[in-house]
DNA sequence: ATATCAAATTAGACATAATCTAAATACTTT
DNA sequence: AAAGTATTTAGATTATGTCTAATTTGATAT
């Protein structure tokens, strides 16, 4: 989509705007479906192949240390990464495990006195139930 | 210790209450510090040493099946587990990646539209920030 | 332009977490 | 006791992520 806007991005938070690196970028501005490190690998050298594995990952690290993508908090095995855009929070199915994006509304911050001397950075909500495939077919299998 | 009630608890939901499976419950009920499924494992094996790896994996995968346990949704490599007694919700530290709990509260549930045909089962909230000890060290190192 | 230097990339080895397989063992019910 | 099912086990296998050391790239200063 917007290439000059992900290389300002880039290059705002001091990381050079490569080829590889903006592939990873230009891959979650994309698909909001929160795809693994191996999903987002294999997307971007289908289209062009030029990125390694560690680069990928490499670069993820840094994207999230410099606050433009974000590991989503999920059960299961491997790491799912989201682009810090539009806040939103989180619904996971119980069934088929998948990861879907819902609207952001406020959340009541806890008591002070149950939070202590911790800082608090953000709030993200988890919904848990089943997705919009799986909730017909409910008790079954 | 409150032996019996675990092994209710397991054979109410049709589990055989096995001394393997029975340490698990245990020691999670002793420790709500969210341990990885190796951490139970070791913790188990030097009370009495006498289970495997793959009992461990799969008696925690049965009682999060029959919904005594609770994996924990977080980032990062290894699974996290958690007894199902009491809500609460979670804090990650930012920087040293801790899971605690916080008490637990409602939480307003989304607007019906945003959630279209997906059943809600449960909503938990997920905090960041800096924990007790990480907080006071700030931005160094 | 060219030299210089730090940042980024790479292949492949390594490490860690989780699952699978097939055989042995332990309960439960008859 | 016999039969049948659930459970456990060691070790192989897969999946995921990290590290290393060498090379390449790209920005900056000359």
């Amino acid at each position: 989509m917007d290439a000059e806007a992900i290389k300002r991005a880039l290059e705002g938070s001091g990381l050079r705007c490569t080829p590889q690196r903006y592939a990873v970028m230009a891959f979650l501005m994309e698909h909001a479906g929160h795809p693994t490190a191996a999903e987002i690998l294999e997307a971007v050298n289908r289209v062009d192949p030029r990125s390694s594995r560690a680069t990928t990952y490499n670069n993820l690290r840094d994207l999230v240390q410099a606050g433009l993508v974000r590991e989503v908090a999920v059960e299961g095995r491997a790491a799912r990464f989201d682009v810090r855009g539009m806040r939103h929070h989180h619904f996971i199915c119980d069934r088929c495990g998948k990861v879907e994006d819902v609207e952001w509304y406020d959340v009541p911050k806890p008591a002070p006195a149950s939070l202590g001397k911790r800082s608090l950075r953000e709030c993200e909500l988890i919904f848990r139930g089943l997705c919009t495939e799986c909730a017909p077919r409910n008790g079954s299998q």
